[in-house]
DNA sequence: CCATTGTGGCTTGTATGCAAAAATATCCTC
DNA sequence: GAGGATATTTTTGCATACAAGCCACAATGG
């Protein structure tokens, strides 16, 4: 009606929860930019709702730290400085070193049969320089191995900061040959678990997200941004 | 200027903080228990309000895992399994043994001796049994290291995921012997930093955390609780 | 010319009203 | 008396209404 968000209409999403989901997405990917002003009024009628989901929806993406409320001022996307950004990046690099220890010491054969399927299909992808598939599969890579923690409440940590971080993410991994030194990364990691070396797997997991994180570095401060 | 019968600062708290942060607490200390349902209408009469800020307090913590939310059937305090609490017990280890070692490496030199005064004055407290201080000094000294990462996310973190542990560790804490053992855990900890060995330092904090996790295990089975 | 302050519009915070879904009670059939 | 369909009540989800605070801007005075 309003808006284009139709999506598969799942069978009763409450519209406070569409409405959630929708904002935290654009907020990830970068749609709404942050320090951006987040309207009431003018979400409700993009959404073709009354402020009163719009607000519920706003309250608990404050809770997960995605937007900044301001009593009685408005609520804006979160303004990371630099120096957030880094932590938040350290902290995502030492909890995925966490994972995959975790996950090489309790992953099922079929769990690591599927990693070392992803892992091979994202070498079609890099060849392609396919930014957009790699994306996709790099999430889907570094999930599995969450998933091969058998810690859901571990997991779900993991993937609520790495939709935190996707926004920077995605800018640092638009760049060439970032994308070939990921898959080596990888390549390293897979062995590591290949070999059933927990301690190994986390430090060069550590390593692999650092590297993300000071690619990552290098263009927030070419760029200025943030 | 006038009245002195609130904090001067917080004179304009929004009610759905306020609420927010009441369940919160109550939730926290065990007052609400797991299971309980949390009835909009009868909130927002003990609160003197309408449902709505009730409503908004209520997403928040839905987004904080605290409660649960199920559509149109009701908000109850999240009930976790033992797997599930036995799992955040393992990722708040991990994350502490994180901060240790962070905070050996990078703590300045006023800051350790802040830790070392806490950690001194706790043998008092272990000596009169007294449960209710030694609560309030565990906190601190586990703060303390948090802050002394010198990464402000992290260390919020893990507040965040102390806090959601902190109804077991309530009960956990209560066992005489328990309590010695703490401190005495804290103590090789504490060598640890001294002698600026980080990874040693992890490694004695996660084990630290999984005491306190076994201890409370066994409570649990006990107790035939939760 | 700059600082101050008061006013009007706009936004947020809270209350209330209403519709729909669950939960519960009631009644009918067997 | 048991089981199930149906009516009633309760509670949630959303919309609307209203009050109060913030902000911009202008008018005023220094």
């Amino acid at each position: 009606m309003t808006d284009g968000l139709d999506g598969p209409a799942e069978d009763r999403e409450l519209l406070f929860d569409r409405i959630r989901n929708a904002l935290a997405d654009e907020i990830a990917t970068g749609k709404l930019e942050a320090g951006a002003a987040l309207d009431e009024q003018q979400l409700a009628d993009r959404f073709g709702a009354s402020r009163t989901p719009v607000r519920e929806a706003l309250r608990q993406l404050a809770a997960n730290g995605l937007v900044e409320v301001r009593a009685r001022r408005g609520v804006v996307v979160a303004r990371m400085t630099p120096e957030r950004i880094m932590d938040m990046f350290e902290t995502a690099a030492e909890i995925e070193a966490m994972c995959v220890r975790l996950a090489t010491y309790r992953m099922t054969p079929l769990e690591r049969s599927h990693l070392i399927e992803l892992h091979d299909a994202s070498e079609a992808i890099v060849k392609k320089g396919d930014f957009d598939s790699y994306d996709t599969f790099n999430r889907a890579f570094h999930e599995a191995i969450y998933h091969a923690t058998h810690n859901g409440f571990l997991a779900e940590q993991a993937i609520a900061i790495r939709n935190r971080l996707m926004a920077f993410r995605r800018a640092q991994l638009r760049q060439e040959e970032r994308l070939d030194r990921s898959r080596a990364e990888h390549e390293a990691i897979m062995q590591a678990i290949a070999e059933g070396d927990g301690e190994m797997a986390s430090r060069r997991m550590r390593a692999h997200m650092l590297n993300a994180a000071t690619a990552l570095r290098r263009f927030i401060e070419a760029n200025k941004f943030g």
